[in-house]
DNA sequence: CGCTTGACACCGT
DNA sequence: AACGGTGCCAAGC
């Protein structure tokens, strides 16, 4: 199942960091970003899979559940030390290479 | 089984 | 640089 191995992904995800469904994709080796999207707005496995780590290339949000909760994102974020500044994440290229911010 | 929709991404204006 | 339209892959109906 393409869906079972991006929830897969997703959990590989470390705390503070994020991932771009285009990064997913590409890891499973397909260009099917939207289908990554497809597949966690069903989201099969809710809690089990961070999928508020997963947002839009540009390093914005992107959606959550109906697209109307990304504010709970931004705190979900926050949690993990991943801020939002302006509906953009900060440092996101940082968090995106995994490098120190200092 | 076939058409439409969708948590995105990229090119063009 | 910002906004708009089109394209890709898979899941849902």
């Amino acid at each position: 199942m393409f869906a079972a191995k991006v929830y897969s992904e997703i959990s590989k995800i470390p705390p503070g960091r994020v991932s771009t469904y285009k990064a997913i994709a590409q890891r499973l080796s397909t260009k099917a970003y939207r289908a990554v999207g497809t597949a966690l707005k069903r989201n099969p496995d809710a809690p089990r899979v961070p999928c508020h780590r997963v947002v839009c290339s540009d390093g914005s949000l992107g959606g959550y559940m109906g697209s109307m909760n990304s504010s709970l994102k931004v705190s979900l974020l926050a949690a993990e030390g991943v801020f939002v500044k302006d509906g953009k994440i900060v440092d996101f290229s940082q968090k995106l290479g995994g490098r120190n911010a200092s």
